[in-house]
DNA sequence: ACCTGAACACCGTTCAAGT
DNA sequence: ACCTGAACACCGTTCAAGT
């Protein structure tokens, strides 16, 4: 059945896309951490070396895996219907955005070390932009108001220190109390918050409804600028 | 004029304060990229493997640089004359943070890839809070300040992608022309920005003002919040 | 108590060579 | 055109050993 020229079981050649996709697989489910040239090229059945025959070098990689990472925002965000006014349409798209960024942990961290735009990124911001100037902004409050938004504009914030497993258990609890004195309002805060809500506290989306807090926050604050001047 | 016991020229046995010192120091003159324990050692004139010693590893070693940055950082909002009203002192205390953050490049990204909060800046933290409390915030709603303001908190942004040298010069400028039909409102704002300010359009300036105008959109809004409920 | 030498298990990357 | 083997110059870190 083969014709003459296959070679062996999995003959699909390489080709920088395909070297893209392997990447963002293997950084979404084993972190960025494992993304090592040498673990990339074993995950593709292939030698180290041969992946700089599609990729000048390892920045390069990252810069085509932030690439389509843009090119997936911006065909879930050209589905949206728009919203009349400017700040439910963006708010709509930034949301979007969001969602693909949860799909890519490595997304912020990669996104923070680049230092060349990539194009579909370029666009998204444009459209952005756009939005901006169709609700009546002035180039210029627009360009402050981009830089307000920073990363949230994609969707994410980079959240410092990470706490992670120990928030809510015993231990940690008792920890607390030890140190209430020295620290009465973290402390306050900490035991009001976790005594709250155990049920809808679940890492995703407490962190939803923080981002949409201060990114209303933002957006109601640039409208009020927007009709003031 | 030496007591017996001087064995040489430079005898100042290191120390972790020593260590961390020399650490901060080689990541402000030269970049975090250039911070490796071979070449910190060298900088303090012993072999590598002696850094073992004071420093169980490295993650040990860019924990302490963070906690003497928050002491450093502590040690001059101290000294500031509190102002009354919540916003003002808020602004002042994160704009005195980011005066000793400017000072440390390294700081952004080492801050955030850290996964164990330092006691100086759980002690920042907890004064901010302080202010927020004072200024009538139940712990909900300041629990949701802290989150919305994020890294300003300490005063900086992480910005995605920095351009680099090529914002101004007459290449670039072309170049934008070319992409003017594709990119009409990212060219629109960039030609009127570049034009306007080239006197004060000097990087850090123009940081501070952007830093500043998405640090009061915040406090205002967050201010709004605080008296409509 | 404090420092060192030699070694290990990793990186990204170059370069000449194979098919 | 596409891939590889061997090697280089780096990392952080361990461990047994020196003073």
């Amino acid at each position: 059945m083969a014709t003459q020229t296959e070679p062996s079981p999995q003959r699909v050649p390489l080709s920088k896309e395909r070297v893209l996709r392997a990447a963002i697989d293997l950084a979404d489910t084993e972190g960025l951490g494992t993304l090592t040239m040498r673990r990339l090229a074993q995950e593709l059945g292939v030698e180290a070396m041969s992946l700089y025959y599609h990729v000048a070098n390892k920045e390069e990689l990252l810069d085509g895996m932030v690439d389509v990472l843009g090119t997936e925002i911006n065909e879930r965000v050209e589905q949206i219907e728009e919203a009349s006014d400017w700040k439910t349409a963006m708010r709509d798209r930034i949301l979007t955005a969001r969602k693909v960024m949860m799909l890519h942990p490595w997304a912020p961290t990669v996104l923070e070390s680049r230092t060349n735009m990539q194009l579909s990124i370029i666009l998204y911001f444009e459209a952005l932009l756009g939005l901006f100037r169709k609700g009546g902004f002035s180039y210029d409050l627009a360009h402050h108001a981009m830089h307000a938004l920073g990363s949230r504009a994609l969707g994410f914030t980079q959240e410092l220190f990470d706490p992670g497993e120990d928030s809510g258990d015993d231990d940690s609890m008792a920890m607390l109390e030890q140190m209430a004195d020295q620290l009465p309002n973290l402390v306050g805060m900490l035991m009001e918050i976790t005594h709250d809500g155990p049920e809808d506290t679940l890492g995703w989306c407490d962190d939803q409804t923080e981002f949409e807090f201060g990114l209303d926050l933002l957006l109601d604050g640039l409208d009020r600028t927007l009709h003031k001047t």
